[in-house]
DNA sequence: GAGTTTGAAACT
DNA sequence: CAGTTTCAAACTC
């Protein structure tokens, strides 16, 4: 999705000192529909939404993006001095925003060192902001692991950051000219946040995000309504960040496995943080301090450990980090408010092996995808509150045969699930009376977490995640990295088939076998006939990966 | 907080 | 490819 430099240029211009509204960027995200050529697409369904939520929404990227811009500079040893009173309102965004982006950039940085390295002549505001950051990286990555953790906020790798908004918006003069040198900017992460923060909200859900949008999803989200399934997660966060020595435990405590969107922790002892097992190196990112992993290897320091890990991996699998949860976007009605748009419109890309948790426990992936099983689970008694495999949800399903369990127990079944949400409603009093996933999926609590109010680390996930954009075998050496770090666009012919899916035909649907036999899916399986991704009022926002392609290294 | 359960990932 | 082991999260007490 590419908006002109100019629109955004002058959207940020008119914004500066007050929030960024809707109808500032309604112009845009319509600007974005019609630029289908860059494989992201907008639908202009946020017009539909919560006006006011929206501008909430906006309101805090703005702020956020002010202060990381600040914090930007700070880390980059600039004399720049921020406005303090900016800082002091926007603080708790802004630490919220920095403890989220931390990490999932720094797979992007560690990879696009090279390539700056070899291309230097990219004088771009962009490339030179990576670079700059790339520097304060260097410089903070492990020593002080700290500063790199909560002040690195390194935009991401492809799109132009809302912090790169607000560089612009501060920069004015310097910095807005390269924008507009005839270069477009692709904003798909700093607009997914805004939209999906906002798409979340009003449940339009079909937003496809990337993982590190999805990170940044969260804190707006929460901080516009601290009251829903992440309770204070704003707070949690600002005590993360300015406390940086609390305890990951006490942190799970208060926080959900400590994960706010994206904010993952992991707690391996053998992995070594470099198998799948661990959920950091799963999720793209590099473990940090609230990890209480050991001997951990998922670190900056080790990037080449780390890439090559990921790529034995990935060539083993090659979806291995593609998102686990694909979101349909064919089940959600135009209107915003759907009665059938329960997470079950989304399937996990692979299906669940449950045996014993009858799908109902965070062990399962569907579960905790928020998503129902289907016919691609092989789970035994499935019983998923999203939709069990049999296609009792709104799963389209069909002929498959379902266990003996379906029809025998369904009494222990309901009081499964009964139980299960009664666990939800206990751990999520502010969503007492929703009584249903269908409706909890309507409500604002998007699923009935199974404890703690934290949404699934795949619940809204990405059409082209990590795995499928860094695969060797789906695209292009560095076209889309590299190119996406220069705010440019993945060219049509460079586009593997998978991933095109152009209007008038549906995506192919890979379905690939993984090693073990276990049957993975493409994402686009779910969006190939995607019927609005115009005038549907469906966002689907083409992400970068959360580690650097690894063919960018020589 | 320790121990158990669970299922994905990895291995054979 | 099926069976087994390893692993870490989820869960229970």
């Amino acid at each position: 999705m590419l908006i002109e430099a100019e629109a955004f240029k002058g959207m940020m211009q008119k914004s500066s000192g007050s929030p960024i509204r809707l109808s500032d960027f309604v112009p845009l995200l319509q600007q974005c529909t019609r630029n289908d050529d860059q494989k992201i697409y907008m639908v202009d369904s946020v017009a539909s939404s919560s006006q006011h939520e929206i501008e909430n929404h906006c309101s805090e990227l703005v702020a956020a993006t002010d202060t990381d811009h600040t914090q930007d500079n700070l880390a980059n040893g600039s004399s720049m001095t921020g406005n303090s009173n900016e800082k002091m309102d926007n603080e708790l965004v802004s630490v919220t925003h920095r403890g989220i982006r931390r990490r999932c950039l720094d797979f992007e940085m560690a990879s696009v060192r090279r390539k700056i390295a070899d291309d230097n002549s990219n004088t771009n505001s962009s490339t030179q902001q990576s670079e700059t950051m790339n520097a304060a990286n260097e410089n903070q990555l492990l020593p002080a692991k700290r500063n790199a953790n909560s002040q690195r906020c390194i935009l991401p790798g492809i799109g132009l950051h809302l912090n790169a908004l607000a560089s612009v918006k501060d920069h004015k003069g310097k910095e807005i000219e390269n924008l507009t040198s005839g270069r477009q900017l692709s904003l798909t992460s700093s607009t997914s946040l805004l939209l999906s923060a906002c798409q979340e909200h009003q449940h339009l859900s079909v937003v496809s995000v990337s993982i590190s949008s999805e990170r940044e999803l969260v804190p707006s989200d929460n901080g516009v309504q601290p009251t829903e399934d992440c309770p204070q997660p704003i707070a949690y966060m600002a005590t993360e960040d300015f406390n940086q020595n609390s305890p990951k435990k006490k942190r799970r405590k208060s926080e959900p496995v400590g994960e706010i969107e994206g904010c993952k922790r992991c707690n391996c002892k053998k992995s070594k943080c470099l198998k799948l097992y661990c959920e950091c190196f799963a999720a793209g990112v590099y473990c940090i301090e609230p990890c209480s992993c050991q001997e951990c290897f998922n670190k900056p320091i080790h990037e080449d450990t780390v890439l090559q890990t990921r790529k034995q991996i990935e060539s083993r699998n090659p979806l291995a980090f593609a998102p686990k949860v694909i979101r349909s976007a064919d089940s959600v009605p135009e209107t915003g408010i759907d009665p059938n748009k329960t997470p079950a419109s989304a399937r996990h890309k692979r299906g669940c092996n449950c045996k014993k948790s009858n799908c109902l426990k965070k062990y399962c992936e569907c579960y905790q995808g928020g998503v129902g099983c289907s016919i691609s689970c092989r789970c035994e008694g499935c019983k998923n509150a999203f939709g069990r495999k049999d296609g009792s949800a709104s799963i389209g399903i069909e002929g498959e045969t379902e266990e003996e369990t379906e029809t025998s127990d369904k009494g222990a079944e309901e009081k499964a699930i009964q139980k299960t949400e009664i666990q939800n409603i206990e751990d999520h009093p502010d969503s007492a009376g929703v009584s249903t996933p269908l409706r909890l999926s309507r409500s604002l609590l998007p699923m009935p977490f199974s404890s703690k109010g934290k949404p699934p680390r795949s619940f809204v996930t990405t059409l082209t995640g990590s795995g499928y954009l860094t695969s060797q075998k789906l695209a292009k050496p560095n076209s889309l990295w590299s190119q996406s770090k220069t705010f440019q666009t993945v060219p049509d012919d460079e586009m593997p088939e998978i991933l095109r899916g152009g209007d008038s035909s549906p995506i192919a649907c890979i379905k690939t076998s993984s090693p073990n036999g276990k049957r993975i899916s493409s994402p686009n399986c779910e969006m190939g006939s995607s019927p609005s991704r115009r005038g549907g009022r469906k966002l689907i926002l083409q992400s970068i990966p959360s580690f650097p392609s690894l063919t960018h290294h020589p």
